[in-house]
RNA sequence: GGUGAUAUAGCUCAGGUGGUUAGAGCGCAGCACUCAUAACGCUGAGGUCGGUGGUUCAAAUCCACCUAUCACCA
């Protein structure tokens, strides 16, 4: 009986790049998909990008893009990073589709309809000079309750505590710096509070759509019977937002995490346009389809309650089953700029090439709970030199030579092998139901071991007596045949791990041409090809060089007085999306390619005090080869004293009552000379010359730049 | 602060429903082989199973408390 299954993973968010944390996700549903195809079932994987929301909008309007053409960009290098690890969708769309759109207002109008749509007037912080409502996130302040300054609206990351933007002294709009002013506007809620969410939610979270661990923690959410622990969800944004305007009420859009879910939808529609397939057929109430989301941890939030909610009261199925994993760990910590360990997918690309090593490393570690997982960098370089070429290829490479040279290539027995298939049948039953609980690490575990076996069985034999011995040749050319067989079985059922490798083996090695199909692993097999060594060891120091690499190009951009502490694990509501696996040591997505400055964010930025100076006086140093002393006025009662390495390019007396730019927050530095309090801004390249940046008129000392 | 998860050899991890001297792979030490892009085989050293207390004839395995880490919630 062939499944019907739709499979999806989480949608990464347009505002960063992918890196090793996000394919913990798409490697361990890739997997299961290729798995499921193997099997013969009609499986479909979709996703997409995740492209809508307020930090999407500002960082296009930084980059001087618009929205469409920065998510058009990382869609690409999206697309690109997930084939190079042989992710296979069949579909990768956008939430910004057409598709979506549709199913966002089909859905909210059925909502609505319902009577779970409600209209209240809200009040929160208004950024007057960027003229928009600010989300929690871009409104920093200081703690109300320790005091600690630059903390964001939701929770304060140096005590801990959790508050109202509302809450927060001396607030600041992170975008313009403006203080922000309290407004009313008009939201729309889904009202998850209504009886009949609660009621229908109580039932499906306990129906079995949900791990243990994870319907433990709806009950969490949910309350005791009969209690209401459940409050509305706010799902509109008011304009400026890039996304879907709310169908009857202009100004107003949905808020991305609304329509990110859609997205799944979204994308299968268009896979079903392409491909001719049955969209209801898979989405209706009734449907008898099954529909799997892959998921982190950090979303089960929305996964088990919004969604399901959604779905069901809009007049469509719910998922059969949520399969939630937990977070990647590197080294035993969390990744982290500073160590070198938040590892981009190109990144990886780049230094070790080969995506398999890391598709092994993550399957010998997944299993289907919600626990994290640890790449340990030098148990990966061992573990997959040791399992991968020194034993599994191994056994490969060491018979073929003598079936090869002795017997042209043909795989033959002269005794019964009944009991020999029989085992193979178990095994391959076994690894199904493995593979289908997501239990990768046994998997690995089980196969190993009969890789192990194969070599032992081989060192027994002694194939290199028989071979010199002619009246063993029968002996020696069953035995061969027989380990021989038993690489093929193992490598069909590590196929949907090492998707390439056993593509390799199957046409180049076994000369199938085609790849393995689930029944290879149970079929005879007649013959190889002489061996071609089919994957090399891993270097370390290529994971060396990859780590190095990754610390080199984070140097902070300017100098600070104090490095920034690596933000903890708390995560911010606007932020989240499907940026599930942003228990990373910042926000902001680590583009560490080279030659590319890493993305910051606009608060990174604000860090920065640039003002504007009136150079007061400037002058030789005594004993200097390139510093000139400066004075400089930017509006404070006493006038800085700022070393210059600007001798070689500026006579101090035409410097004298000129306005430039100087960095006013930088930690003062005695010198030789004396105590720099900041420094000046110039422009250098590779050809001979120093450039001072100077305002344009009517710019006064004191003036903030930014 | 509340809730939950995790804590087993140097490293990464297994250890249904409690039951003889706690397991694997890697790493390490020694031996051996030569078929294998030095891979493979054998032998061995290494753990008071986070801590304390309890239930039991018997606990890594059940209970309580504590500690550490992680996550979620307020």
């Amino acid at each position: 009986m062939t499944r019907k299954i739709l499979v999806t993973s989480a949608l990464p968010y347009a505002n960063g790049s992918i890196h090793l944390g996000h394919l913990v996700e798409y490697i361990q549903t890739d997997i299961w998909v290729r798995f499921q195809k193997m099997l013969g079932n009609e499986c479909h994987y979709v996703c997409a990008d995740d492209t809508h929301g307020t930090p999407i909008m500002l960082r296009a309007e930084k980059e001087g893009v618009t929205p469409e053409q920065l998510i058009a960009r990382v869609a690409e290098e999206h697309k690109a990073d997930f084939a190079a690890f042989h992710v296979e969708f069949d579909n990768y769309g956008s939430t910004h589709s057409a598709e979506t759109k549709e199913f966002s207002e089909t859905i909210y109008k059925k909502l609505r309809d319902a009577g779970l749509i409600e209209k209240r007037s809200i009040e929160q912080y208004y950024d007057p000079v960027k003229q928009m409502f600010l989300p929690d996130r871009f409104i920093k302040g200081e703690c109300p309750k320790c005091g600690a300054k630059e903390q964001y609206g939701d929770n304060c990351e140096a005590c801990g505590a959790a508050y109202a933007p509302t809450e927060l002294k001396n607030p600041y709009s992170a975008v313009s710096g403006a203080k922000p002013e309290l407004r009313d506007s008009d939201h729309y809620f889904f009202r998850l509070s209504d009886p009949r969410c609660q009621r229908f939610l109580r039932e499906w979270t306990r129906g079995g759509a949900l791990q243990p661990e994870a319907a433990n923690k709806m009950q969490e959410w949910l309350g005791g019977e009969g209690e209401s622990k459940l409050s509305d969800w706010d799902i509109s944004r008011d304009a400026p937002y890039f996304g879907f305007e709310i169908p009857g009420a202009p100004g107003k859009y949905f808020y991305v995490w609304l329509d990110a879910p859609i997205g799944y939808m979204g994308s299968f529609r268009q896979l079903c346009n392409a491909k001719g397939i049955d969209f209801d057929a898979y989405w209706k109430q009734d449907s008898d389809t099954e529909l799997y989301h892959f998921i982190g941890k950090d979303i089960l939030y929305f996964h088990a309650l919004f969604w399901p909610a959604m779905l069901e009261h809009a007049g469509f199925r719910t998922p059969t089953q949520l399969f939630a994993h937990g977070f990647l760990t590197v080294n035993g910590e969390k990744m982290s700029k500073s160590r070198g360990t938040f590892i981009t997918a190109r990144s990886y690309l780049d230094h070790v090439g080969n995506t398999e090593y890391l598709r092994y490393y993550y399957a010998a570690k997944l299993n289907g709970t919600m626990e994290d997982i640890d790449l340990n960098l030098e148990d990966f370089v061992a573990r997959v030199n040791s399992d991968l070429i020194g034993k599994y290829i191994n056994v490969a490479s060491r018979s073929a030579g003598f079936i090869t040279n002795h017997f042209n290539g043909e795989i033959r027995y002269f005794d019964d092998i009944t009991e020999f298939k029989n085992h193979a049948e178990e095994l391959r039953a076994e690894v199904a139901r493995l593979y289908e609980a997501r239990e990768y690490g046994q998997v690995v575990r089980l196969l190993m071991k009969r890789v192990d076996r194969l070599n032992e069985v081989f060192d027994e034999a002694k194939p290199w007596l028989l071979a010199k011995d002619p009246s063993k040749h029968q002996e020696l050319q069953q035995r061969c045949s027989l380990i021989l067989h038993s690489f093929k079985v193992i490598s069909v059922l590590l196929a949907p791990i090492l998707p390439e490798l056993a593509e390799k083996i199957a046409k180049d090695f076994f000369g199938l041409g085609q790849k393995f199909t689930w029944d290879d692993a149970i079929t005879a097999t007649n013959s190889i090809q002489p061996y071609q060594h089919l994957m090399t060891r891993l270097d370390p120091k290529l994971i060396e060089a990859m780590v190095a690499a990754n610390k080199g190009s984070l140097q902070p951009a300017a100098p600070s007085p104090q490095p920034s502490p690596a933000r903890g694990g708390s995560v911010h509501s606007e932020q989240r999306h499907a940026e599930h696996q942003q228990h990373t040591a910042s926000k902001e997505a680590a583009q560490a390619e080279k030659n590319f400055e890493p993305f910051i964010g606009i608060d990174d930025f604000m860090k920065i005090d640039l003002r504007v100076a009136k150079i007061v006086n400037a002058e030789q140093v005594e004993g200097a080869e390139k510093l000139l002393k400066l004075t400089l006025d930017i509006g404070e009662e006493k006038p800085r004293t700022v070393f210059a390495g600007i001798k070689s390019a500026y006579d101090p007396e035409k410097l004298k009552g000129r306005l430039t730019v100087m960095v006013a927050n930088l930690a003062p530095r005695k010198m030789k000379f004396g105590l720099s309090e900041g420094m000046v801004l110039a422009a250098s390249g590779e050809a001979p010359g120093l450039f001072i940046l100077g305002p344009d008129e009517g710019a006064q000392p004191g003036m903030r730049v930014k």
